[in-house]
DNA sequence: ATATACCTAGAACATGCGTTCTGTTTTTAG
DNA sequence: CTAAAAACAGAACGCATGTTCTAGGTATAT
């Protein structure tokens, strides 16, 4: 686990985090100084030195903009095209989705790396590896990845993780308001929908992207 | 599509790519001078100025390394973590997967972007958008894009693009060689396997990866 | 040959930029 | 409270680095 950073440090590592999204490269000691509003570079200098010994970046001594960023201030490891994800866990049927509590991201979480592509704004978002075959009327596997952000509600249309207060289980399907009951519509079309009462159900999150890789082979 | 470039820009650009896959951070004039032989700044810099012109490369005039490498000397996409595949189009039921003839990369089609850890070193790969519900036995759904590579036998339990002779279509399965049939194994627990002669089999190619990005919204 | 354009080298210049020094202010320890 | 330590500001220093100038070389066309 990576050392806390303090907040000098922190709005510092975010800055440099922003800068390279947005020019490829990193910024200089003096442009970070102005950023973060820390008049002298010497001030600046050490906090790299700091940040640097507690291993959120390396830094090419003398050398103009000579800072590789190797983790965020969230102490996820960083690549510019790449965002990575805290996997929460592993979720099997009838458990309920370990969604994050308030607003704070979770730390030193095991990641899943995905294109930045395609989460878009990366706010809050989380993945979890599915244990069990009980999700293939979601067209989900053992093993699948799926990716959620935290939500109370939704649009139709939209792939919800829907709490089902009577049967207590968690399942993702399509969330269609219609009249006053909201229909849940599985991903596989042979499969039926379900009715159920708004009372009687809680919208977890929605689903934003399922990954599933092949590699492994199964017996 | 982009320009051709000259053999000393091409030296230039592959040196920078190289360099950012290093460091993190690109390099200055005077570095890509030595390492490409040019002992002349100025013809660096003119070198530069030619490369973005052709759109290789967008450059912040006046500050050290404001260097952003858009396209490798190959033409495609660069981002140092992620891999950008050719889609080569979209696949309905039925329809036969297409397969790139030959050993030549395809060129200039849409890419997809995907983390090197999913495909590992893999080459040939390639990745197609599945069109309809026909593959929901192989739970794979419409608008799911299907990482493939081209191969012309399995191992027991990987998963297939194989092409039913007799029907004329081609399905996606796990793979088991039993005695002298092969059991085609639907991703589906629900759904029953097939067993077919080799003889009416061909294995097109095997399954990396699957990414579902659920976006948009069905009414 | 002559002219033109282009490629190349080397040096000069001005600013960029990392580093360090001096000294002040704020926080912490006892 | 007092002393030590840490945090901070500003300036100075010197090498790094992008840019530009001058000039010689090479190829091509007329």
């Amino acid at each position: 686990m990576l050392p806390q950073l303090n907040e000098h440090e922190q709005k510092i590592l975010k800055f440099i985090e922003r800068y390279i999204l947005r020019f490829s490269f990193p910024p200089t000691i003096g442009e970070i100084g102005r950023a973060v509003s820390i008049p002298s570079k010497d001030h600046v200098y050490r906090d790299l030195v700091s940040i640097e010994e507690k291993g959120y970046i390396e830094r090419q001594r003398g050398i103009s903009r000579g800072i590789k960023l190797l983790h965020t201030a969230e102490g996820y490891p960083f690549s510019p095209s790449t965002f990575h994800i805290p996997l929460l866990g592993r979720i099997a049927a009838g458990e309920p989705i370990p969604f994050p509590d308030g607003d704070s991201p979770p730390f030193g979480y095991e990641t899943v790396e995905v294109p930045r592509l395609l989460i878009g704004r990366q706010e809050r978002v989380f993945a979890l590896e599915v244990k069990g075959d009980s999700m293939v009327d979601a067209l989900i596997e053992d093993g699948d990845i799926v990716i959620m952000r935290p939500a109370r509600s939704a649009e139709n249309g939209e792939m919800v993780a829907a709490w089902l207060k009577e049967e207590g289980e968690t399942t993702l399907k399509r969330f269609y308001l219609e009249g006053d009951l909201v229909r849940l519509q599985p991903a596989n079309p042979t499969m039926e929908p379900i009715y159920v009462h708004p009372s009687k159900l809680e919208v977890q999150g929605k689903v934003i992207a399922v990954i599933r890789k092949m590699g492994r082979v199964r017996s």
